[in-house]
RNA sequence: GCGCUCUUAGCUCAACUGGAUUAGAGUACCAGAUUUCGACUCUGGGGGUUGGGGGUUCGAGUCCUCCAGAGCGCACCA
């Protein structure tokens, strides 16, 4: 189905055809595996271009117009290319007979599993962590951008063939939730009092916690009131997470993200991988005890110098040796880290892939270190960064200040706008770059909010079907080739991109880039439904001729089902109707 | 002070991971078409030293280096 793979495997063979006789050196697959066939920018120079002839030469040390001259004229033996022309610093260029996309639309219509992707993966194991907000309060905007990001990339590297599990690590221990639980207390000293507590610097103020101290007053009554701190802490920590946890579910599930695995922090410490760890590093002779250097500049006033245990992660790449245990002999974070990283790689035996906010870009290279040192290079951890979200409504900007608890809740822009507007909306930027989110705009009818724009090209080619009957067993190929006009074919090599960018989306790991093409497929099916205006024989359903309408129908069809094919990775359902 | 990530048209962003005489879209602005199979849809126009300098090579927005600016992070928190 994937008109460029196909067709590169073709070259490729002829390539070590050629070989053979004159007896090249292509031993070594990674210069073949630099070979690409693609679509060249300017769709003057043709359908279908390769550097093969570049390649070649830089590996063999020949003259790239000599290869490139030799590999023209075998290539020119091949029926389905109607022109085969080399150019100057080495492209060969390569222009499709018609019928070869006539043929392609046929295949994609009258197929009953619509489209079919390259096998990537091939069954490997890969475990995608994202989300992991700690739960100590609501989602909000900036974790939204992860999670969509992450579940969007799941869903791709699925569809290329790898075992994907999506993954949430809750951070359920250490000092945060231990200021979580106090603030519930309050929260529930304040329930049963019925006066404000002061909330002192450290704890967590927000109002979301009143219904977390209700429920323990609903289930404790008044006997917690006199309890000290350790007291209290393990009757109450329980529900405090749980309640937590849950809203932070339910966020995920109303945005149509669903997690393979919870993995809580606390049953990592409770289990043997920390001294696990610690094995193993040791055995590597990566760990010893010693006072890491102030770090330079003048944040830091309250700094003394503390016997530690440190892991040599400078060996590593990262810019200082990591503390694995605090002053008090107490785990650090980063050391409870690496055992849930032990923890993944042993419970699936693949590669790792986290999804971070923009804020956690300095965890990176000592994470990296860590499980670059615990699998001796063979497990790869890869780290993307989700950068920051700014909200703003009919240009005003919404400011987020999350001490105060003042910030605007995953749930809230739920509630505005509907989770389809907001998993298009964090994809229409590549993961490095800010995105701006709008409230006013994305509810905009117009193409200004591109969800509606390409739903709207769907609902277009809804209305035509419906009123078309359209069948598809009336469709054969000598219908098919009526289709003749320029922006008809140009559409349907449009159609024939979309495994490729699927595929670069997933290689990449960048699912933006099915939002852009959705905006770009949407946008030539409007052209083309303009020119119907213009000139009305160039319109899809024509009464007097029943055999190009049912070509044009078939055509709408299959930019329906590849709209929708995309829509379905972002796991959104276009609607019929608008 | 150090590290990471960014900087592309007035604005918001792409650019198939090093490819092509002319770096593409949208928006705003200007000029038009259409009102239907479906309604803010389409066509055309001007707008650029890709932050700046140097380097690597057949070829650089993309890689290296220096400089400037923005964001994030900087023992023991998570």
């Amino acid at each position: 189905m994937n008109i460029y793979s196909k067709y590169l495997n073709e070259i490729k063979n002829i390539i070590f055809t050629i070989a053979e006789e004159l007896s090249w050196d292509l031993k070594n697959s990674k210069i073949i595996k630099k070979i690409v066939l693609e679509p060249p920018k300017n769709q003057s120079f043709g359908d279908l271009s390769t550097n093969a002839a570049m390649v070649l030469a830089s590996q063999l040390k020949f003259n790239s117009i000599e290869i490139g001259e030799i590999l023209c004229s075998e290539l020119k033996i091949i029926n389905d290319f109607d022109e085969v022309e080399f150019v100057k610093p080495g492209f060969i260029n390569i222009k499709l007979n018609t019928k070869i996309w006539h043929t392609f639309l046929f295949n994609l219509v009258t197929s009953n599993n619509g489209w079919i992707y390259e096998n990537l993966g091939q069954g490997k194991f890969l475990n995608v962590e994202f989300v992991s907000a700690n739960p100590t309060g609501p989602l909000h905007a900036g974790h939204a951008r992860g999670a969509v990001f992450g579940d969007t990339l799941a869903s791709i590297l699925s569809l290329v063939g790898y075992k994907v599990l999506r993954e949430y690590y809750v951070n359920d221990a250490g000092n945060q939730i231990e200021a979580l639980v106090e603030s519930c207390f309050l929260r529930y000293l304040e329930n049963i009092n019925k006066r404000e507590y002061s909330f002192s610097n450290g704890l967590y103020p927000g109002n979301y916690l009143k219904k977390v101290g209700k429920k323990i007053n609903d289930l404790y009554g008044k006997r917690l009131i006199d309890l000290s701190f350790d007291k209290y802490f393990p009757l109450i920590k329980p529900i405090v997470i749980e309640m937590m946890l849950n809203d932070i579910k339910n966020d995920l599930v109303k945005l149509g993200v669903e997690m393979d695995v919870f993995t809580s922090e606390t049953k990592i410490l409770e289990s043997n991988r920390l001294d696990k760890i610690l094995k193993i590093l040791n055995k590597k002779k990566l760990l010893y005890t010693g006072i890491l250097e102030k770090p330079k500049g003048n944040s830091n006033n309250d700094w003394e110098p503390r016997p530690q245990l440190l892991f040599n992660s400078k060996k590593f790449g990262d810019d200082t040796d990591r503390a694995l245990k605090k002053a008090d002999n107490s785990w650090t974070y980063f050391a409870s880290d690496i055992a849930y990283h032990l923890d993944k790689i042993e419970r699936t035996s693949g590669n790792l892939i986290n999804i971070l906010g923009a804020d956690h870009g300095g965890y990176i290279s000592r994470i990296s270190s860590a499980v670059n040192a615990i699998t001796d290079n063979k497990c790869q951890l890869i780290n993307k960064i989700c950068s920051i979200v700014h909200l703003s409504d009919n240009g005003q900007i919404i400011k987020m200040s999350k001490r105060s608890g003042d910030f605007v809740t995953l749930s809230e822009i739920l509630n505005k706008v509907g989770k389809d507007v907001i998993r298009f909306m964090m994809l229409t930027r590549r993961n490095d770059q800010t995105i701006e989110f709008d409230f006013h705009k994305v509810k905009e009818q117009s193409k200004d909010n591109p969800i509606f724009y390409v739903n709207y090209a769907y609902a277009r080619c809804k209305s035509i079907l419906n009123s078309s009957n359209f069948k598809n067993n009336k469709i054969d190929l000598d219908k098919i080739s009526k289709l003749t006009e320029k922006k008809e074919i140009d559409l349907i090599k449009l159609l024939s991109q979309w495994p490729r960018v699927l595929e670069a989306s997933a290689k990449y790991l960048e699912p933006h880039r099915v939002c852009f093409y959705l905006i770009d497929l949407a946008s030539q099916f409007h052209s083309l439904w303009n020119k119907g205006n213009e000139d009305k024989n160039l319109r899809f359903i024509l009464k007097e001729d029943k055999k190009i309408s049912t070509a044009r129908i078939a055509l709408v069809n299959s930019v329906a089902i590849t709209i929708e094919s995309g829509l379905n990775v972002l796991s959104i359902k276009p609607t019929n109707k608008m």
